[in-house]
DNA sequence: TTACATTTGACAATTATTGTCAAGTTAATA
DNA sequence: TATTAACTTGACAATAATTGTCAAATGTAA
């Protein structure tokens, strides 16, 4: 599986950046940028910019990555995610003004 | 547009139900019970349970809207939202082991 | 073994969510 | 119009979730 996490450890490691580099950059400890790769904790939107910029990733690829990897936590081990997902995507499609 | 709030408080008032009443059985406000029903405030997912046990309205479909509902406000004024959202479907339906 | 990179887990700081409360509207009607 | 009941509003308190630090543990190569 691709997620956010393994896509930017894979690019620093070929970059032959250090943990200690990168999360400099971010100003944040080691031990976050460390989980965010190993995916124990989620990176905040910032972060996720930031990262693409650092490591020269795609900037749209990698955030549509990291925001369905949010709305995958927001259902997950919910029965109808899916469903929910489909009438997300129709809504969203339709028109989403909420008048009326 | 059909929102969580407006199937509840449509509901609600074909029963002839007042906010005190629905909202003493959640242990709540009224004032939050309000707020949902006009889309202010999100519901938590054992309000909406409650709300479909003591309304009787399909807990499934509730359940659905509500949870669609959460994903929008994920990504919502996000331009890659879409895309998002049909990336988290093809995972979701490809298999969600994260292994490897 | 020393040195350095990474990982782990306890817990602190911060931010978001959920709630109360009291005062303000609205609408029906006495 | 004055009263009353239902609902709404907004300031702010309580709680919960997220994001962070730190120090110690683990791995790894020289």
């Amino acid at each position: 599986m691709k997620t956010t996490g393994k896509i930017i450890r894979e690019k620093r490691e070929k970059k032959g950046l250090l943990l200690r580099h990168i999360s400099a950059e971010l100003d944040i400890d080691t031990a976050i940028l460390s989980k965010i790769e190993r995916g124990e904790r989620k990176a905040t939107r910032e972060q996720i910019t930031k990262l693409a910029d650092i490591l020269e990733l795609d900037k749209e690829s990698l955030l549509i990555q990291y925001l369905s990897e949010k709305i995958l936590y927001e259902i997950q081990d919910e029965d109808l995610g899916i469903q929910a997902l489909k009438v997300a995507e129709k809504t969203i499609k339709y028109g989403v003004s909420k008048n009326k």
